[in-house]
DNA sequence: CGGCCATGGATGACATGTCAACCATCGATG
DNA sequence: CATCGATGGTTGACATGTCATCCATGGCCG
C-alpha cells in the first residue's frame, strides 16, 4: 500500500468541521489505490529489470550507460562535465562521482579544457566505446520485448500523452531539475 | 538518449549476411526514441518529487513509507521479517538494514517471535505511527496533483491496462521477484 | 591592478542498495 | 538422539546517491 489513510486517522473523532489541515485529505479510491500500486510496481520492476540486463550482459549498470551514450552523441566523443550534467538531469556532484568509478574502470578519461582554466572535459576511451556497442544492441532488444511490443500502438500513443501531461505537472516545482 | 545506435554500427562494413548477432538489432525509431526518453524521464522526475516532498514534509523516505504503511495494514501494527520483505517485493538484507536503521530512529522495534526462535517481528512504535499519519495526508495529496488529477478517466484506464502488460511481459523474466 | 562574487568542479561524510557470506534454529530422517 | 539441508535473519564489504563544503579560476567593477 502507499496511499491508504494509516489506519482511519487515529481514531478520528470525527470533527466534521474542516481542521486547519488542508481539510479531510482526498485518500484514494480502492480503484484508485489498485492503479496507482500496480503503476510503481510496473516502475519499480521495469528498472530493475533493465539494469539487470545490461549488468549480466555487459557489466555496465544504466547509468554508465547513458553517460556513454551522452558521450558517444557528442563530436569527438568528448563532451563538458556541466554539459553532462544537463544533459542528464544529473546533479554535478553524483555525475563527478559517477566519473571517478568510471575513469577507474577504463570506460572515461579526463582531459583538462584549454578555454577555460576551472572546466575540464570527459573523453571515451576504446574500452568505453567497445562497451557500449557491446551492450547497446541487446538493451534495445530488451526495451522492444518489456516495453514496446507489449503494447499497442494506439497504446504507445496514449503513454506518450500521459507522460507529456505528467511531466507538465512537475513543471515549476520545487527543483524539477538539479541546481549546479 | 538511451538506445540508439552507439554511432553507425561501428565503420560497420556491412556484412549483408546475419552476423551471428541475432541480426541487425530492431533500433528505436526516431519517434520511439522519444517516447522511451520521455517516459523514462517522467520516471525518474515522478520518484524524485515524490520523495522530496515526503523528506521534505515529514523527514520520511518513501521507503520509510511504504515499510510503516505495511505496518500500520497488519494486525497489532507488526509483522514478521520475511512477511513484509515479501510484500514490499524487497530484498531480505535490504530490508534488514533499512529496519535497523528504522529502529536507530524510534519508527520501530524489533520483538522476538516465541513460535520460531530464528524469526523477529517488527513492530511500529507510537512515534512511527504519528510519523505516518502526519506525512500520508501530504503525500496523497501529492500523488493527486502529479498524477491522478493531470490523467482523464480515459487515460487512468489505459494506463492501468498498459502498466499491467508490461509486468505481464516481465513476469518470468530472471527473479522478477527477489529470491529471500 | 585589487577585490569580489559567480562558475565549474572535486571531495568528504553520510544514507541507501546489492551481493555474498555467515549463523542459529527448524524439521525431517536415519 | 545426531545429522543435515532448508529457513529466517544479520552482517560486512562495497557501489551508488545526496548534501554541504571547499577551492581555483573567470569576469567584472571600482
Amino acid at each position: 500500500m502507499t496511499t491508504t489513510p494509516p489506519p482511519p486517522p487515529a481514531s478520528a473523532t470525527a470533527t466534521p468541521v474542516p481542521a486547519p489541515t488542508p481539510a479531510e485529505p482526498r485518500w484514494l479510491s480502492p480503484d484508485e489505490q489498485r492503479l496507482w500500486r500496480t503503476f510503481l510496481q510496473m516502475q519499480k520492476e521495469l528498472e530493475a529489470q533493465l539494469s539487470r540486463q545490461m549488468q549480466s550482459d555487459s557489466e555496465l549498470s544504466m547509468a554508465d550507460f547513458s553517460v556513454l551514450v551522452q558521450l558517444t552523441d557528442a563530436p569527438a566523443g568528448q563532451a563538458r562535465v556541466l554539459e553532462l550534467a544537463r544533459d542528464l538531469r544529473w546533479e554535478k556532484s553524483r555525475l563527478s562521482h559517477h566519473l571517478t568509478r568510471m575513469v577507474k574502470r577504463g570506460l572515461i578519461e579526463r582531459a583538462e579544457c584549454e578555454s577555460d582554466g576551472r572546466g575540464s572535459f570527459v573523453v571515451i576511451t576504446e574500452s568505453g566505446r567497445h562497451a557500449i556497442e557491446d551492450a547497446a544492441p541487446r538493451h534495445v532488444e530488451t526495451v522492444r520485448k518489456l516495453f514496446f511490443d507489449p503494447l499497442s500502438e494506439g497504446q504507445l500513443i496514449q503513454l506518450g500523452e500521459v507522460a507529456t501531461r505528467i511531466l507538465a505537472a512537475m513543471q515549476g516545482c520545487p527543483e524539477s531539475v538539479p541546481d549546479n
